[in-house]
RNA sequence: CGCGGAGUGGAGCAGCUGGUAGCUCGUCGGGCUCAUAACCCGAAGGUCGUUGGUUCAAGUCCAGCCUCCGCAACCA
């Protein structure tokens, strides 16, 4: 009888290049219910996780504090593990790319795919800039010239191996057909369809030689691995895989039944992802699950925006439950979700406090009071029960189709209406009334004991979603029965009604967090403006500024930040200049004035303009920008 | 014509295979007092981006257009 089902699920592994932040971990919460999920519902749960820690970025950023890349990895997976634990995840492994037996199985799976031909040994075809030590493809070049700085380019290869993605092309879109259900929402099935595999996919490379920070390719050292097939295969590293003869637990786990990923991620892990495995003679994943971003207002969380949220301080300040709550009742299914601390205090205070928390507290309080705690189902019943009964039927069968198919936030929905209904079911019975009228005790108990089941299933409803939350609510219960039916206890005898979701004051929290935010820029900026570099006269005398006037001014095409500028730089000549400052100014309020020019910056090519120069302007708060604006100097001064 | 998504009452969203427009928050009015100033009921408020088409019938299908947002390219 021990033959439960296997659920293995992973999340992606999260990048090591800083703590992440509340929408990264969207991606673990998810994951996590999954899983919670699959464990009520029987099976043997595997849940994965880790973090991803070679690459070149790596690399320069541990440059940048001055600590070894090791040293930088170790501390910021150890954040992601806090950030992870913080939200009461319950992943049963994390690795690590730098794990030793991960990095071992990486250059045997290399060995693998190069000894049998699917990994061969080539060169970025390519145009080099020898001085900007750069290479270009022949479609870059700029009248065959370097877009960068407009010098010759010639002919050079650099080494590198390449994975053979175009020979499993057609078996993908096969066992796309097979599968209609691998990519979850389907929109995104289509976007790999269309973009990628219709146009053909050309072979992905596999090594650097440019950076140190990585994997060993095992038979050519000064090759790396590169960051796909390392991040990747943690799937079955982290479970046992060798090609010489995997572990108990890989053939056990292995194919996953769902990879938990964010939608950026969706080509590496239904394109490339599957083209290894078919090249390893291996099963592929049953699913994947690309869900959408969680969005700070209109914007993407960014460092450089300011408006990052973490998880962690988030659980600190609101409980871990609310967030999870939060992120897995807000977000949709396909488009991106948004957080701010406006609507998460409205949904918390709404939801948790008002409607579930309130229900409970409100219905234990009533069993202590009117019967001290003892309360049996059996009772005379009312003409309410029924409905109240089919609704917590119905609440049921619906969670369990919505969470099959992951459609957390609906699932969360449907729980609460249960708890609103029973809210309805106090107001119909009044169980305050009967309590004044001796003959209708027994209708004031079997009310009582319908509330008390309806709870029952709320919280064992909610503990894939809140499992400390749930457990809190059993234990006022003084109950652990898990099953999902109603009428499956009998008799109660509670403990003592305590709030479970104190209600959140919002105007003072918030006033709180914005006071809060505000010291915090401060003390960056004012970090900021220790940080610069200081630098001789010299440095700066290699900047070449002049005043230059505009004569036009004209949006790039197909570029959203792009203007195109036509200048007086007082050299007779007249010189354009693409400055990605569409979203601040129209062309028109532009033309005729005077800017500063930064004139001998090298040429480049953005968007099919050729660009010589910068103008400057400044990056103001609130995300603003304004160009400095000279209008009182003659075009072509020198500006020292 | 690079790919894709979205435009529904004040805000945030549901509306799958076409047939009286729903939910949450907010607002207004009422009820109740067991409970966390919570709970329950009712009301106001939408020409479902725009134009045309298919149909007995379209938010729901088709075509064009406008606007926003991701990705790609790119903030020099």
């Amino acid at each position: 009888m021990s033959e439960k089902k296997k659920f293995y699920i992973t999340t992606a592994i999260a990048y090591t290049s800083g703590k992440p932040h509340i929408g990264n971990a969207y991606d673990i919460v998810l994951a996590d219910m999954i899983a919670r999920y699959k464990r009520m519902m029987g099976f043997d749960v595997f849940l994965m996780t880790g973090s991803d820690e070679h690459g070149q970025k790596i690399e320069e950023y541990a440059n940048a504090a001055g600590v070894s890349p090791k040293e930088y990895v170790d501390k910021v997976s150890s954040e992601i593990r806090g950030v992870w634990d913080s939200l009461n995840t319950s992943y049963d492994k994390f690795i690590r790319t730098t794990d030793d037996y991960h990095e071992k199985v990486i250059q045997k799976i290399f060995k693998k795919l190069y000894d049998q031909g699917d990994i061969y040994k080539g060169h970025y075809e390519g145009k080099y800039c020898v001085p900007c030590e750069s290479f270009f493809t022949a479609s870059q070049l700029v009248d065959g010239k370097c877009p960068d700085c407009g010098r010759e380019v010639v002919d050079a290869k650099e080494e590198a191996y390449f994975l053979k993605l175009s020979k499993y092309q057609d078996k993908l879109l096969e066992y796309y057909e097979q599968n209609p259900d691998f990519i979850k929402p389907e929109s995104r099935k289509n976007e790999m369809i269309n973009n990628f595999l219709k146009p053909g996919l050309s072979d992905l490379c596999v090594s650097r030689t440019s950076f140190k920070w990585g994997i060993p390719v095992p038979f050519d050292e000064k090759h790396v691995v590169y960051v796909w097939l390392d991040a990747l295969s943690n799937y079955i590293t982290g479970i046992g895989y060798d090609p010489e003869g995997s572990g108990e637990q890989f053939e056990k786990l292995w194919p996953a039944d769902l990879h938990v990923i964010g939608k950026d991620i969706v080509r590496f892990h239904t394109i490339y992802w599957p083209i290894i495995l078919m090249a390893l003679g291996l099963p592929l994943p049953k699913q994947v699950l690309g869900h959408p971003w969680l969005l700070v207002g209109e914007d993407k969380m960014s460092k450089s925006r300011g408006n990052v949220i973490y998880a962690d301080d988030m659980a600190k300040r609101f409980g871990t439950d609310a967030v999870r709550y939060y992120l897995l009742s807000e977000m949709p299914f396909t488009q991106d979700g948004t957080i701010t601390y406006e609507s998460f205090i409205t949904k918390y205070n709404a939801d948790l406090a008002n409607t579930l928390g309130n229900l409970v507290n409100r219905s234990v309080a009533m069993a202590g009071k009117y019967f001290g705690g003892n309360v049996k189902a059996g009772g005379t019943a009312s003409e309410f029960d029924s409905e109240l009964i089919a609704c917590a039927d119905e609440t049921v069968q619906k969670y369990y189709s919505l969470m099959d198919i992951y459609h957390n936030a609906e699932a969360c929905d449907t729980v609460m209406n249960l708890a609103k209904r029973c809210n309805k079911y106090i107001d119909e019975t009044a169980p305050w009334v009967l309590a004044k009228d001796e003959s209708k005790k027994a209708e004031l108990e079997t009310v009582l004991y319908n509330l008390l089941e309806c709870i029952r299933l709320l919280a064992n409803l909610l503990a894939p979603i809140m499992p400390e939350s749930a457990e809190a609510i059993k234990s006022q219960l003084c109950c652990d029965n898990a099953v999902l039916s109603f009428g499956e206890i009998k008799e109660y005898s509670v403990g003592a009604a305590t709030p479970l979701f104190a209600r959140i004051d919002a105007e003072k929290v918030l006033a709180e967090i914005a006071a809060e935010q505000k010291a915090e820029k401060e003390k960056e900026q004012a970090e900021n403006t220790v940080t610069a570099a200081q630098i001789g006269i010299e440095d700066f005398a290699k900047v070449e500024l002049k005043a230059a006037k505009i004569l036009k001014c004209e949006p790039v095409p197909k570029a959203k930040k792009l203007l195109k500028l036509t200048l007086d730089d007082g050299s007779g000549k007249e010189r354009t200049v693409a400055s990605g400052i569409a979203k601040y100014y129209k062309p028109e309020e532009l033309i005729g004035h005077t800017v500063v020019l930064v004139s001998n910056l090298k040429p480049a090519t953005l968007c099919g303009v050729e660009s010589n120069g910068m103008i400057l302007a400044a990056d103001c708060a609130d995300d603003d920008v304004k160009v400095l604006f000279i209008d009182n100097v003659p075009a072509g001064s020198k500006i020292r």
